[in-house]
Formats: C-alpha cells, structure tokens, sequence
DNA sequence: AATAAATAATAGTATTACTATCATTTATAA
DNA sequence: TTATAAATGATAGTAATACTATTATTTATT
C-alpha cells in the first residue's frame, strides 16, 4: 500500500470533493497547470474544461468561482508544506538546525520527492511566488477568514513560529517572524526572477542567495 | 506660491496626462476613493465615469485599462514615499536614526502634510496596503518592467537600500532588506488588520508593534 | 473668428462568469 | 436483475464587463 498524504480541506471551498473523482483530480491538476501556465487573471474555465475535456457546468458543480479555486490549490500547498516540515524535522533535534531546514523547505530547495503525491509541487510552488497574496488580497478576507479558508496557512504559521520559539524563548515575535519568512522567501523569488535589479543578488546559485538572505534575517532577529 | 510636490510618472503609463486636466485629476481622485473602497477586482471605469459624471470613453481617453491606472496609482505613492523621505530625513545626521524614521514613514506612522498633495494619502496607504502587490504579480511583469512601470518602487528600494549601507557598510544584503522592510511593512498592516490571529501582535497599538517588529528585523540584521 | 483639441453622448461587440435544463452514463441498493 | 439515484455531458441562455467606434458639442488656442 503507497502512503499518500490526505491534506484536510475546508469543506465550505469546494461544492463537491475533488478528492473524490477523476474529474474533480482533473480539474486540481489541470487548473495547477493552466494557471501556472497563464496567470490568474487569464485563468477561465471555459479553458480549463476545455483542456480537461468536460464543460464549464462540471467545473461549476465542484467549484462555486475561480477565486475559490485558487484558494483550495493554495490552501493544499500551504498543508503539504506544514506536513514537510513536520516529517522533515522529524528527527532534527536542534531547533537551529531545525529552522535552517524550514528555510530551506520554504524556499523550494529541498528534496520533496520522499512522499509521492497526484500534483506537481513544483509548478504548484510557482503559483504560490506569484498567485499565492491574491487568495487573502480581496475585499472579502474577513468572511472567507470565517470560513476557516486560511486555517492551513495559520496553521504553517503556527509551526513555523513554535520552531523560532524553540530557537528563542525570549524572543518577542515570533509569529510575526514565522509569516514574513514565508512571504519574503516567496517574495524575493518573484523578485530575483522578475525584477532583477530590484535585489542586489548576482544571478548566480539565485536560491542559495534568498537562503543566505533568510537566515541571516531569520537568525540575526533572534540573536542566534 | 504653493509648494506642490510633482512626482515624474512614466509616460507610457498614461495615453493622456492626468495631472494636466481637471477631467484627469477628478479620475485620479475617484479611482483612489473606489478602488479603496471596493477593491480592485470590483472597480470598474464604468462605475468610476458615473462618480465622476463623465463617461466610460472619457476614461479610456487617459487610461487604456485599470490594471494601468491601478500602477500609475502605485506608482505616484512610491514616488511620493520616496520624496517624503529625502524630505524627512535631510537633516536627520546619523543613519541608525534616519533608519528609524524610515521605518515610521513605511508604517503611515509620521506627519505627511507637512507637504500639501491633491490626493488623499491616507487612503492610497490603505490601497498600497491591499493592492499594491497586485501591480507587479501578473504574467506581464516582464515588459511593465521594460516600460519603466516600476522605477519609481526600485527608485524607493534604492534610497531604503542606501540608508542601510550608510548604517553598515558590511551588510550583504541592503537592496533585498530594503524591498522585504517595504513589503513586510504592508504585510504586516494587513495581517494585523484582516487576519489578527496570524500574527501574535496584541490589539492595542497596532502600528507602534509593527514599528517595532520592523526595528528588531532591520537593526538586528544589520547588526547595529 | 477660425481652428483644433477635449469631452459628452450613444451605440455596439466579443468575452466572461455564471445559471438552467435535460439527456445520458455510471454507481449503488433492493 | 432491476430500480433508483447520483454524476456527468451537451447545449443554451443571460447579465455584466472591458473595451472600440462614431458623431456631436463644448472649450481652449491662434
């Protein structure tokens, strides 16, 4: 039997589970594709009926709009990582070492193939760098926020924080910390890629810098 | 006669010069007003001609879509953010200290009307907060970035990044510090604001926690 | 007073984000 | 097996949106 991981979903996203029929894992996997592929905006589900080969009225019976889409994608990621972290960290003892790997992790920089899974991480971590603000970046956050639509990445968050706190006791934020390591690890990818000149990194090994950057920034705050 | 602050926008942003007219004026005016009030997924130049009372074509004679009106919005702030502190900070000597103002100014947490402007910043601080990402995440980044759409962020990631060298010669890092103070400034505001419990910021005084938050990360990677 | 430029008024189009309906296939249960 | 329900496919339709085009009118410039 292959270990799978099951990442828990808010059920309030989604009309029908897409877990549970090929069309609903088409429309996942395809939606990852053509989103990554053109950009949220562009992203229709005419077009991604189209590519999966059914109609718009399937898509519509699983997923109530496009930005609810989105969210249950980022939402899974958000889980999958929180999951790598704690079975990564699973035998790290110290909580420097422990951090460094979650830095690692957050940055994409790490083998994640241990764990077989039905999605591309790769392109799904593509659309976090440049998709992953505009699930929380609505007039609406507060509702959706009640939904529990965030719970998965409050709940990395929280991890992420309970590691610094490990690192640090005294140390004054670290939740704080925990939620600007995630955004800038994304943000500085974008970044590096898209907006060169605004970083001062070479376009060399452009990974191991946004490391080299976060840990300084991570381990300097807490004084390790 | 007046001091008026003039912020050099990008001519290519524009089809016809908004600061030119009253028409362009009134456009920028309300769209500041909507786009804060409904978001930008909900702003529509049609909604916009009707607050202005003049018409969807009206608008289309200055901007030939929102997303370029939302970046010359954008834009104007950082430019203006960017004046605001080579204003503020002139006489201010020593750069630990100029820093620190710096980081007062990011957070909307200084006197601005020491210089008179037609918008309102307050709100364009609350639009940069929740849309200014949205400026850059899209697939055309690439080219708005040949068009010279974000000089004036990069302008202000320079000055920031300047003030951070002067602090530490020997930091590695100025330029990246420089963005990731600018975007975790913003971050943090909306985190406080729409999603409380990611961070773990009590309630009370919100900007002065975020300010020191801001201060710990900076000065604690510079080392100063 | 003549000319050009800017604006207003109106209409039109292709696309999009859905909703509704009904027929057909597939799974489940008696 | 048959009856029943559930999921899917096929098709059509609608209101709203993001524009473009055209012509008339006002305002500014020479």
């Amino acid at each position: 039997m292959k270990l799978a991981v099951q990442i828990k979903m808010t059920k309030s996203l989604y009309l029908r589970d897409p877990e549970q029929s090929e069309l609903g894992r088409n429309i996942i996997k395809h939606s990852i594709q053509l989103i990554q592929k053109t950009g949220f905006e562009s992203f229709k589900f005419k077009k991604l009926a189209e590519s999966i080969g059914t109609t718009e009225a399937g898509i519509y019976r699983y997923f109530e709009n496009k930005h609810k889409l989105l969210v249950y994608i980022i939402s899974w990621y958000w889980g999958w990582l929180d999951f790598q972290i704690g079975y990564q960290t699973n035998n790290v003892k110290d909580p420097i070492s422990k951090l460094k790997l979650v830095i690692k992790i957050l940055t994409n920089n790490v083998n994640k193939d241990l764990i077989p899974s039905h999605v591309d991480e790769s392109l799904l971590h593509q659309i976090l760098i440049a998709e992953g603000s505009k699930s929380y970046l609505t007039k609406h956050v507060g509702e959706d926020n009640n939904q529990q639509y965030f719970k998965p990445y409050k709940d990395l968050c929280n991890s992420v924080g309970e590691i610094i706190k490990e690192c640090n006791t005294q140390y004054q934020f670290p939740h704080a910390l925990a939620s600007t390591l995630i955004e800038v690890a994304h943000l500085q990818n974008f970044f590096i890629h898209n907006l060169p000149t605004i970083t001062n990194f070479d376009q060399t090994k452009k990974e191991d810098k946004i490391i080299e950057f976060l840990n300084n920034l991570v381990f300097s705050s807490i004084k390790c």
